[in-house]
RNA sequence: GGAGGGGUGGCAGAGCGGUUGAAUGCACUGGUCUUGAAAACCAGCGAGGAUGAAAGUCCUCCGAGAGUUCGAAUCUCUCCUCCUCCGCCA
């Protein structure tokens, strides 16, 4: 009932805004009056504002609106002088006259006005979110601050194996040669009850976030329009890590389940009552990995296409920050279950993705690498998505439309799940222990061998 | 793929090219009445932006984009999308 009531509301959406500025990242009155404070607060993401292109192109945008907007007041009141007069059989011909110099005026004035907005929502388009307060100060992720561990690394008395070599020689494993065969690098097949066991993992996610979590499970279209991504702040400025499809329709591939799923509240004007919605989602993630070449050429942990299942939550603004902890308990919940050791790590500004203002990973062990892995990443976009996608809720405070607060997280990604189950519950023969949730899910299969 | 019909405010649904940002109904909000509630009656009620201390004033928006016009929800073109019928298909 729910999810049809969500469909009707996606069926007859608000036509999309027509301001462009509007569709910038940040907030436009934030940026006039207090630039420096915000310059600051980027910076910790390692991003320099141009505050002086910006105060440049705004104030020339101001004088340009408000002498457009003078022209068309002019425009307006002497047509309906003319429709006036006609009504009362009297004469135009002096009116039409000066509407002449009017129009021309408008027209320039308009396309200028046009170029220049343009101008500052591209710029506005590629500054990221603000970072989060708590968010620590750092380059990259070696500054990324552990802040939980859960579980012990177990110690091997023999010489643990990595999961390609693991999956490779199982009965019915993993099959990386004929997948390079079929597709190319970074893909696999998983054979027999690997594939299974991969498909009990998604079961066995969505089963706990919708019984368990609160979650309503939605299937999505793994392909989207380029409006969508620009919603979620993939686009204009990841292009490059996309697929995209030729054809006569313009589609991606999606690179999560966060984009149709987050998207679902776009133009939307939600009901107070009806927030927080928590989504969860299942689907593949095709990304291009461009610019990774060389990292983790090597089995399953970095492929172009891979399952994941998502967590979703659309939220008011005061409840984000806690949305965030609760969704990172959520995919938590889920390796404590499997039993697989991890930690939590909080990312500091410069490892922070670009719509993000806070973001834990999530890290499981892998024995073969000796150290944790990114298995989970949970954000809090705070309205940096809702605002590019005009996702709004009435504060029935005000009865107002606001801009809602958007949080997302794996829980988690299906295929480095498997890989941390290979290589934690290995035995000396190449044997894999299946954890005891996943059994019955396995009709009763324990081990992989 | 072929033929036809639609897309207007939270919903439903009007709208001869000119005081229509948009009738009307429902929903919603406030008020009157009532012991309370309902009903009835009265009033209010779209979004975004600019400017302003505020009140206010102004601009834009009737699926999207372009055009015609002094003036477009209304006319023209392109696109998107939904529905009905036929064909095909998992």
């Amino acid at each position: 009932m729910f999810v049809s009531c969500l469909c009707r509301h996606a069926i007859n959406a608000h036509p999309a805004l027509t301001h462009s500025l509007e569709k910038s990242m940040l907030d436009p009155k934030r940026i006039r009056s207090e630039p420096e404070l915000l310059a600051k607060q980027l910076l910790k993401k390692k991003f320099e504002l141009d505050i002086a292109r910006l105060s440049k192109l705004d104030a020339a945008r101001k004088q340009l609106q408000l002498e457009t907007e003078a022209l068309q007041s002019e425009r307006n009141s002497r047509s309906k002088m003319i429709g006036k007069a006609k009504a009362a059989g009297e004469d135009v011909a002096s009116i039409l006259k000066s509407m002449a110099s009017i129009k021309s005026d408008l027209e320039q004035k308009k396309e200028q006005l046009t170029r220049l907005q343009q101008e500052l929502s591209d710029y506005l388009m590629t500054v990221p979110n603000v970072p989060d307060v708590t968010v620590p100060e750092g380059d990259d992720e070696s500054a990324n601050a552990v802040i939980a561990s859960w579980g012990k690394p177990r110690q091997f008395d023999f010489e643990v194996k990595d999961h390609a070599e693991l999956g490779e020689a199982l009965q019915q494993g993993l099959d990386f040669a004929s997948a390079s065969k079929i597709a190319g690098a970074r893909f696999v097949v998983m054979q027999g009850r690997t594939a299974q066991l991969h498909r009990a993992l998604i079961q066995f996610m969505l089963d706990i976030h919708t019984r368990e979590h609160g979650y309503t499970e939605l299937y999505v279209p793994y392909l989207v329009n380029s409006e969508s991504l620009r919603g979620t702040g993939q686009l204009p400025k990841f292009e490059a890590d996309l697929f995209k499809l030729q054809g006569p329709q313009e589609y991606y591939l999606i690179p999560t389940a966060e984009v149709p799923v987050t998207n679902l509240v776009r133009d939307e004007i939600i009901d107070a009552e009806r927030l927080p919605l928590k989504f969860t989602s299942h689907t593949p993630c095709f990304r291009s990995e461009a610019g990774s070449y060389g990292k983790d050429t090597k089995g399953m942990i970095r492929q172009h296409q891979f399952e994941k299942v998502e967590l979703v939550q659309v939220v008011q603004p005061e409840a984000s920050n806690q949305a965030l902890e609760e969704l990172t308990e959520h995919a938590e919940k889920i390796l404590q279950l499997l039993n697989l050791p991890y930690r939590k790590v909080i990312l500091c500004g410069g490892d922070l993705g670009f719509g993000s203002a806070k973001t834990y990973d999530l890290e499981v062990w892998l024995p073969s690498q000796n150290c944790y892995r990114e298995i989970s990443s949970c954000s809090c976009c705070t309205d940096f998505q809702a605002r590019r996608m005009q996702a709004r809720w009435r504060n029935p405070s005000t009865g107002k439309p606001a801009l809602v607060h958007t949080v997302n997280g794996s829980a988690l990604a299906i295929g480095r799940t498997l890989v941390a189950i290979f290589e934690n519950f290995q035995d000396a023969s190449g044997k894999i222990r299946i954890p005891e949730i996943l059994v019955p899910y396995m009709h009763g299969l324990e081990t992989l061998d």
